[in-house]
DNA sequence: CTGAAAGCGCTAACAA
DNA sequence: TTGTTAGCGCTTTCAG
């Protein structure tokens, strides 16, 4: 037999039923509209010759790719995993698809990524914060593309932003610890300089409170980060009496950090987060935390956007509830200090 | 003036910059066959009218979207969100984006997922494990589509896959505890009716050693699923003196619930994990796991993908090493069961 | 109910 | 160096 050129296309499948191509069509798009006979005819050639659509053909016509894109500085976090989890399932009931993308907080890498998605045809983007090339806003605004960022919130931003107030949060987690009079408290952070949600939740410290005396420490945003802040609040700091987190993951590291040299939470040290991962109310002591809404965020951030696509109706920026949850992990100073038993 | 009828088309450049299409798509790739001056001409024309290429149009002469497809039963699980990361990066180098769509475990949804993944022209496909239904072996091999199944290693399974051994895996963390003298073991595991590897594992475990006895106990995959299964076992099981659990989101679960409970590990109960989480060696105690390479198995995944769509090279199947990596959470029989001091 | 034919936006021969 | 023109695979009038 002759080698089968190819694969078969629209003009195959109704050479193969004795039809014509607008038949085929009907078939797809508009089964109803076709004689019964004639349609299985059809289907029966679609199948022998083992016929796909193209996406590619039917996008060119519809003008639609049916998908979005999604700028993240990484997945191997909880709170963008989290994020995008909410916004796959809230743009699929939309029927849409998600494209991801990683930046590694970097904004040239981003405006890169953002070219690829654009040049793959995505009809919309969702970035993180507010950090951002003038190329990617070039990108967005020659295509007049739809693009939301997220983690953040302010309504005069150049984009539509969806996100919570991240001064309030870290304030929040202040406020906590000082009313229950700490009065000096180590803050750790992850890398500041290029992720602006960071950078707002420390400078939102400076000064809010000041009748206590603020320790930084930066580290990479993990666990075995706040491991390493725990060894330095540990030796460094004799009379600090609470530790205040600015991401859970870096929490958790510090609380293990802690039991590991035998220091007492909240007994000793006090410590609290901010974002409220799922596991740190299991945590031992229950970890109190600022509660930021990032699955609701994900859905927010899909109908918006979903909504900017279909009917090109620009999204009001969106302020979400944050909230804090206080736990066991944090009470007034203790009378010892961080001075491990050994 | 009038009011911009849709988007500007290559006709639309060309007329504006008075060429012809040709040149304008010379202008875009294979700029310096124009003449200087020409393009300059051609370049403000684009800007003006705001063109942008159509990724459509493009695919259609090319034949390629450029994208594939991977199908996670979740992104809320650090495994995932790993292997995806690694997935992502290395797609990436091979200019290839990544669409993600979760299936919550669920073999129909992953069917209805994977068609809206070819609709829109996804060039090859990523999935868990090796449950799938029929409708969706029928989806790939009509299109002939590329697709590799990770987690999972059976060189005669249908699709080429890419993981490890999970009957190992599991086996040697049950052997790590039997050696050192555990005969009563509660094995904590999630859902296993619709997951594969976990069903694997479990059946891994049972005769593997005979002279053991295991308590099987069936949570949420979540930390709150491990904190049940660490209330179940210390009320139920008097005379266990180890907790296996086939991932280590669960066994964080079980320890900060044993800890609450004030049972010392891996004093009065060792615990060992599968997976490897980062967090994992950062526990206190640092907690003793079976290592899976899911970075590596991204990676892996994605060098099979993209030269499988790039050159029709259906990829060899790929075991990758697990490690058992033995830490502070596990160690011979503790006098005391797990009966909590009050 | 079905078919012919005109595009959709772009690329790639082939000519000039 | 540039233009002409024929498609790519499909949808969609508009006529039968």
């Amino acid at each position: 037999m002759k080698a089968q050129r190819k694969r078969a296309n629209l003009r195959d499948v109704a050479a193969a039923a004795q039809v014509s191509v607008a038949t085929v069509s009907r078939v797809m798009n508009a089964p109803e509209t076709v004689a019964e006979k004639t349609r299985a005819r059809v289907e029966q050639a679609m199948q022998e010759l083992r016929w796909l659509p193209s996406a590619a053909a039917r996008a060119i016509n519809s003008g639609r790719t049916r998908f979005v894109g999604a700028l993240v500085p990484t997945l191997e976090h909880d709170i963008f995993a989290r994020v995008l989890a909410g916004l796959e399932r809230q743009l699929a009931s939309h029927r849409l698809s998600l494209v991801v993308a990683t930046t590694d907080d970097d904004p040239r890498i981003e405006a890169e990524k953002a070219q690829g998605l654009i040049d793959i045809g995505a009809e919309g983007l969702m970035v993180s914060g507010m950090t951002h090339t003038p190329e990617f806003f070039g990108l967005i605004e020659r295509g007049q593309l739809p693009a939301i960022a997220i983690s953040c919130f302010d309504p005069d931003y150049r984009l539509p932003t969806i996100g919570y107030d991240n001064t309030a949060a870290a304030r929040a987690a202040l406020d906590h610890l000082a009313d229950q009079g700490h009065r000096r408290i180590a803050v750790v952070h992850g890398p500041s300089n290029l992720n602006d949600r960071t950078r707002a939740r420390i400078e939102a410290l400076a000064g809010h409170r000041p009748e206590v005396d603020l320790v930084y420490h930066e580290v990479p945003l993990s666990i075995a980060g706040g491991c390493a802040a725990g060894q330095a609040v540990r030796t460094a700091a004799a009379r600090t009496s609470a530790v205040l987190c600015l991401s859970d993951v870096l929490a958790s590291g510090v609380l293990f950090e802690l039991q590991r040299a035998g220091i007492a939470v909240p007994g000793q040290i006090s410590l609290i987060g901010v974002d409220d991962l799922p596991g740190s109310e299991h945590l031992y002591p229950e970890l109190t935390t600022v509660h930021l809404p990032v699955s609701r965020m994900g859905l927010a951030a899909a109908d918006a956007l979903a909504g900017w696509v279909e009917t090109q109706t620009v999204p009001q920026p969106r302020l979400l509830e944050i909230e804090l949850m206080v736990r066991a992990s944090t009470g007034p100073p203790g009378r010892l200090n961080g001075q491990p038993a050994a």
